[in-house]
DNA sequence: GAATCTGATGTTAGCGGTAACATTAGTCGG
DNA sequence: CCGACTAATGTTACCGCTAACATCAGATTC
């Protein structure tokens, strides 16, 4: 293991196969300039006169030159890399979000690495590791439930100045602030449908939970509801969706609640919008009046909620908003060194028919 | 311009922020090797002592080493990114066979590097030059139609040995072969669809294009649909929903299509299953009898169409799947060299409630 | 016991760019 | 017409890693 004394002879032809690929020193030859004269046209045209701008375009042209971004990520210390982690790429709530994303981060130049956990802390801490091998300027990750060595990567990252920004979901004001969010607190959300409810004077609630175990923003919203429920002095069953494709599974757990023992239910609260959407066009088959016989309210607003009759009472996200946003604060952080800060974005409870009075 | 003779003195002391991160240089020296040892041990394991392997191994722990994979990448020639390039991630379909892909690729160590182009070639050219830069394992596209600068450059990627896959669409047996191609054939669908109607005794048939003008694989459907019908002597109305979120656009197809001059159609196909989906709604609140007034049927398969009453006829896509094999092909075409190859993927036609005899 | 092989580790060069600094020719004011 | 300044381009080193080849100690072979 004690370094030996190297006797080198001059090596006299290493082989290294060179991909074949245009490189900026090709075009630069072409051009009759060095390659940093290419490089420096590229990224500050106004630096080179006008003559070689001509001739390097032309070189340009004819090469077809792509430039390498490893490489010049490499050399730069720059990567123009935003990664984003979520739940499911299906699931078109975080779909949007990373349409937002990619919307706002393409016309900065910036590219999207895109991975997804399906909703396991274990593979979201191998993603977080893989993603931030490429050091990008920016992670994006879902929620702010995170196993303990992808916290120690994150903060990790954070300290060497990557900016992190949780989306969806906001720390309670009480929490000690970790990471830059963007998104709206759940429980409040919960809290207020709640309250809807309670409101046209219902007293047996129900809130059906998402079948997915850590879908943690829908058991929030589910705290915040029963709480507000329970403060109120109703009386709040909670229970959970079967697992599986989420209208059919909606389907199920309305047959459940009003095939229960005690299925003294008047109103009921659905962990999103495809799983109320289930349960309203079960209602429909049973001959079970909505809002009459019951009340229904979902939760993403859905593009099929406000087709539906009766229309669904749901709380609409700012799903592509959140996305938007955090693109804009990611950007800002980048190439203004601001701290992004937690941005809380509005959400809108929309009464629709399945909960009229 | 002329090469000026350097007369360079001895430079000092160049300046370049470290960037303080961990390198294997870092982890070499608290396990007392060398960088090649450490970069050694982390891709072929066995090549290391196992005493040398456990010292490598506590430095890697003791440093939080994260491999930088620009460097890397540059280094090796090997990129392990697979790049993507979807119309819209927003719209569920592609979503899912983005999952697919993602799902198939994750577990080989491949990053997906995503794109999308809101059914714009332009700027489906912009992105593929841009996802060329990172010189991916691999590249993915969407449906058959590009920009001419577009061609060429998939052409030249693919000459310089990169596999490009496109999916969705199918070529015509007819036409000349370019890419490898993972889908199926939408003007066969099409057929299918139309002569369903057909076979149910419908003589007046109508295809609702989708409102894209770019969304190539809906018209393509909707000429097939055309071509059938007309072989068998029926009438066909080729009309396009207007833009807009589509079940919301395919309420509004229907009533158009109702409140027409000449509305004497019996059956309609619709570009997607959302658009159906409008029309069963809207045909419901008009009291228009479905299928007996009019039958419906749409394409996708979305989750909702089997929920609505009556149940939408419909095509089922390989949606996952396509992502799921074009995976397969390129990781078969990166690790054994095999040329990928046009894969047709089943489809299904689901006949339900909505065009019931 | 010299030749050969093998396993473990090291040295060098280079991937394709860019940062930092160097050089040169021309411009311009006094 | 000289020094200071500026515009345009060049030289060098280096980003962090890996391919290719080198070295060397010990085991194996004949």
């Amino acid at each position: 293991m004690s370094k030996p004394t190297p006797a080198f002879p001059q090596t006299l032809h290493r082989q290294r196969r060179g991909h074949g690929r245009v490189t900026l020193e090709d075009v630069a030859q072409q051009a009759g300039v060095t390659s940093i004269t290419v490089s420096r046209f590229l990224r500050e045209p106004h630096r080179v006169a006008l003559l070689t701008a001509e001739r390097i375009q032309a070189a340009l042209q004819a090469t077809g030159y792509l430039p390498n971004k490893q490489a010049g990520q490499l050399a730069s210390g720059r990567s123009r890399i935003v990664a984003a982690i979520i739940p499911s790429i299906a699931n078109s709530i975080f779909a949007e979000t990373v349409q937002g994303l990619s919307d706002g981060l393409q016309p900065a130049g910036y590219e999207l690495l895109l991975a997804s956990t399906g909703y396991s802390m274990e593979r979201e801490e191998e993603q977080i590791r893989a993603l931030l091998g490429w050091f990008p300027s920016g992670l994006i990750v879902t929620g702010r439930h995170h196993t303990k060595a992808a916290l120690a990567m994150l903060h990790a990252a954070a300290e060497a100045g990557t900016p992190i920004i949780e989306v969806w979901d906001l720390q309670p004001a009480t929490a000690e602030p970790g990471f830059a969010q963007v998104g709206f607190n759940h429980e409040t959300v919960g809290r207020a449908m709640a309250e809807h409810l309670l409101a046209q004077g219902h007293k047996k609630l129900a809130y059906v939970d998402s079948g997915v175990a850590e879908d943690f923003r829908a058991h929030e919203r589910g705290a915040g509801f029963r709480a507000a429920a329970r403060a109120a002095g109703a009386s709040v069953r909670l229970v959970s969706a079967p697992k599986g494709e989420a209208i059919a599974s909606g389907r199920l757990a309305l047959a459940a609640l009003m095939d229960g023992p005690r299925a003294i239910v008047s109103a009921a609260a659905f962990a999103n919008d495809n799983l109320a959407c289930g349960a309203l066009l079960e209602a429909g088959v049973r001959g079970l009046p909505v809002p009459g016989g019951l009340a229904l309210m979902g939760f993403g607003d859905f593009a099929i909620s406000r087709q539906l009759s009766p229309t669904l009472t749901t709380v609409s996200p700012p799903r592509y908003e959140i996305g938007e946003e955090a693109a804009r604060l990611l950007l800002a952080s980048i190439n203004d060194g601001e701290v992004a800060t937690t941005r809380a974005l509005p959400w809108e409870l929309l009464v629709r028919d399945s909960t009229a009075r």
